[in-house]
RNA sequence: GUCCCCAUCGUCUAGUCGGCCUAGGACACCGCCCUUUCAAGGCGAUAACACGGGUUCGAAUCCCGUUGGGGACGCCA
């Protein structure tokens, strides 16, 4: 039998290393045994998902090196790979469960639930979720309400047995009582599946063996056990890898990491120092070996060498490796690296324009320019004194900093200066400082300086992952500054 | 709160059916060497089997409990 294992991101934000990380183990599976690695897009959530983060998230992974076999962009036999284009598909076995009694529809309102959760969550009951009201009318009286056009969901019908036993290929059999089990929702009002059932469906018809997939899935391996089940299908091996950590331990997010992989690119990470750092958080070579190309850990990647304990990312260690691999490339090489992304004629040619008005010299432009160049830049006690404006507070301004970074610039999936300068301009009502206040403070985190060209546009080329780093890293700056 | 998962140096880990472990490697830290500087590189030092019970001639390795950490409990994935 072929091994076929995919990687099924959610376009929702910006790439994420998570997304990185369990992508590389699925490809070395499916590459290890001359299998295939597919890219299933999974866009069934209609408010966030995003063409641009979608984007992204092919950039990013065909940066790192981790081609697919079939995807949306590349085709293949089992398409389409983009959730949002197979709601036929979706509906259509919806509708078999029904049938087979397995689901039933479910026309309990929003509120209905929200209240729901508030009891139990009141009451300080035991047993959470869906109450499974909806499930004890009759079928006649369900199809006649459905046909009245009534709105309403489809659940999954769990199986009223006590407990449930799961197989995960690392941890073996795990055990599931039944109380935590509640009939999840399959089929949106919209119409649209929830992640249980199209990504039940999609692996069965798209022939994946091996699901490789993060740890938090854990806890939903039952429905999708009992969705198999319900369908009559053949299980594929499923093997929960270890979520990656903050330095605290707990799931890595964007507040305590930086997480997205277009800032480690950026950041002038390489893609191969990447990859290997990746593999070194639970993986670890036979004979200890540190140092491997993709190649090398594909040949000997096994899935029982995971180890199981939440590795902590660590940034000293990837900026160790990345400096191994550094120093290994030839001058050419790192010429041809440079090219690429800081030195290439597109980054240079937005560079250039913002600041050719404002220089005399050419080597002055690399005084002038030198913000574009670096990662973090430096706060001097003036650039520090130049964040605060009149009468505010240190505190103040890392807590408008901070709030600006969560509310106006994470959600930003496209970035030019037109939405950048839409979304800091909304920011200045929402923190209700003077817009110069706010122009300002922004001009010195992002620059570190007073005098730059024109705020959005320099902001727009920055690019958001710098801008982001900046921005907090000005925070912090004023957070502990005496 | 309920359920599930996890548990070796600060961090990533080796330890694969108990003895070869006075627990090995790597990052970070510290020291020394090299060196006009800074790196890099080399050498060395500090540092861990969470705790308590079993099982056994023998346990980091098996079992149970405790503690700790994490995740899940959405018409998000």
């Amino acid at each position: 039998m072929s091994i076929r294992t995919r990687i099924a991101p959610s376009p929702t934000g910006d790439p994420h290393v998570g997304t990185a990380y369990v992508a590389l183990f699925n490809y070395a599976l499916a590459k290890k045994h001359g299998g295939q690695f597919l890219l299933r897009v999974e866009d069934t959530d209609r408010q966030r998902s995003n063409p641009a983060s979608e984007r992204m998230i092919f950039e990013a992974l065909r940066w790192l090196g981790l081609q697919w076999d079939e995807g949306p962009d590349v085709g293949g036999p089992c398409g389409p790979y983009r959730q949002s284009e197979r709601s036929e598909i979706y509906r259509h076995h919806a509708e078999m469960l029904i049938a087979s009694g397995n689901a039933y529809p479910c026309f309990c309102t929003a509120e209905r639930l929200t209240h729901l959760r508030e009891e139990q969550k009141a009451a300080k009951a035991t047993v959470m979720g869906y109450d499974g009201l909806c499930r004890t009318l009759s079928p006649a009286e369900a199809r006649r309400r459905r046909d009245a056009g009534e709105a309403h969901v489809i659940r999954l019908a769990m199986p009223e047995t006590e407990s449930m036993t799961v197989q995960d290929l690392l941890r073996g059999e795990l055990r599931f009582e039944r109380p935590q089990m509640d009939d999840q929702v399959l089929l949106k009002s919209d119409g649209f599946p929830t992640y249980h059932l199209a990504n039940v469906v999609d692996d069965h018809l798209m022939g994946i063996s091996h699901v490789l997939r993060a740890e938090e899935w854990l806890s939903s391996l039952p429905k999708h056990f009992q969705l198999y089940r319900a369908f009559g299908w053949e299980l594929p091996v499923f093997c929960h890898l270890p979520l990656l950590r903050n330095a605290d331990r707990s799931k890595i997010s964007k507040r305590k990491n930086p997480v997205s992989v277009m800032h480690y690119r950026r950041a002038g990470f390489l893609p191969e120092a990447m990859l290997n750092f990746l593999a070194l958080m639970s993986f670890s070579m036979p004979n200890e070996q540190e140092e491997f190309s993709l190649e090398e850990f594909t040949r000997a990647f096994e899935m029982t060498g995971i180890s199981l304990g939440g590795p902590v990312f660590d940034l000293e260690k990837l900026t160790w490796l990345n400096g191994r691999y550094l120093r290994r490339l030839t001058t050419e090489q790192m010429i041809d690296r440079l090219q690429q992304h800081l030195l290439s004629p597109a980054y240079l040619g937005e560079v250039i324009p913002l600041c050719r008005e404002r220089i005399d010299t050419l080597e002055a432009f690399f005084d002038y320019a030198s913000f574009f160049f670096v990662g973090e830049v430096k706060y001097d006690p003036t650039a520090l004194a130049g964040l605060i404006p009149k009468g505010r507070t240190s505190v103040e301004v890392a807590g408008v900093l901070q709030a600006m970074l969560e509310q106006a610039i994470d959600p930003l999936l496209e970035w030019n200066a037109a939405t950048v300068e839409t979304a800091i301009k909304e920011h200045v009502a929402v923190c209700g400082w003077a817009p110069k206040e706010l122009f300002m403070t922004v001009r010195f985190a992002a620059t570190g300086r007073a005098a730059t060209p024109p705020l959005f546009e320099t902001l727009a080329v920055l690019g958001k992952e710098v801008c982001r780093r900046r921005l907090r890293a000005a925070a912090e700056a004023l957070r502990t500054q005496k």
